[in-house]
DNA sequence: AGGACCTCCTGGATGC
DNA sequence: TGCATCCAGGAGGTCC
């Protein structure tokens, strides 16, 4: 599941790729992918130019010529990846972008729950989720004192309230588990309980853990590549994630799952301990 | 405010 | 072996 520094590696490696070139055609083979509706989208982007891939969180916003952009969100399995269009499509490709040199971006998303938004220049953050989305996980947008004001104002897990991207952008269940247990924060410690020298840690611990991941050019789960169809590694670097049974690096004490906010959530049960606070 | 639950999807795992 | 069922999950939605 593509989370920021997954997302950050396929712009990155799109941007390398694709900036500059021309798009001739679009096929879309699973219509309900694209927004506004196909012939918009189809009509707007075709001819276009990419100039530049910036990212937001886990949104791709693409900028053509002619004050043309796309949001892209690749959901749980989306893979962006350029071949010649001689080659033949793979399962699960939905959308095709040929270009005028004859090479082509291709969408695929086996589980088709990525989406793609074309909107004029300027309109990108009026895209739902782009909307409300938080600040950045950077040491200049993510400021100590929003996340301690913002902390103190919720109730709800801890984990909860770092999946939520109107919170903080860009972190999914891998990074969330992983940041919890660097921080040893149990995740269904309650936000607004979490004492303000912890939090200062949890701060850093993302911002550190996110920089790692992204130089690993990100965490390979499932069938998730980078725009170049390289795999990344950062999966030889969790430490709960996945890794139910095993035991914590740490302390030795199994690793746990438990069920937060409907995700698989894996924690130290002894490194992590829940904290009772009067609030 | 926030939890509980649903939807969208497919493939891999599990069950019998 | 084959068929049925369950499960994973990011984000958006409803209901209470």
């Amino acid at each position: 599941m593509p989370e920021l520094p997954e997302v950050e590696t396929v712009r990155r490696g799109l941007t390398a790729l694709v900036t500059g070139k021309k798009i001739k055609k679009i096929d879309v083979y699973y219509p309900k992918m694209v927004l506004p509706n196909e012939t918009e989208f189809v009509k707007q982007l075709t001819n276009r130019t990419i100039q530049e891939i910036e990212r937001r969180g886990k949104y791709l916003i693409f900028h053509f010529d002619q004050d043309v952009s796309m949001v892209s969100h690749l959901r749980m399995e989306g893979k962006y990846s350029v071949h010649s269009h001689e080659m033949p499509l793979n399962k699960h490709d939905h959308v095709v972008f040929e270009f005028t040199d004859g090479t082509e971006l291709r969408y695929n998303d086996t589980r088709k729950f990525g989406r793609m938004v074309v909107v004029p220049t300027g309109e990108e953050y009026s895209v739902a989720g782009l909307k409300t989305i938080g600040p950045e996980p950077t040491p200049a947008t993510l400021s100590l004192d929003y996340l301690t004001t913002t902390m103190k104002k919720h109730h709800k897990a801890i984990k909860s309230f770092l999946l939520d991207q109107n919170m903080i952008a860009g972190l999914g269940n891998i990074y969330c588990d992983e940041v919890l247990w660097l921080a040893k924060i149990h995740p269904l410690q309650p936000t607004n309980t979490v004492p303000v020298d912890k939090i200062a840690i949890l701060r850093q611990k993302i911002f550190d853990e996110l920089d790692l991941a992204i130089r690993a050019k990100g965490t390979t789960v499932f069938s998730y590549l980078d725009a170049s169809g390289h795999a990344g590694s950062f999966q030889n670097q969790l430490h709960v994630y996945q890794r139910t049974g095993q035991p914590c690096e740490r302390c030795g004490t199994p690793i746990e799952r438990i069920k937060v906010s409907q995700r698989g959530t894996h924690f130290c049960p002894f490194c992590q301990k829940l904290v009772e606070v009067d609030d």
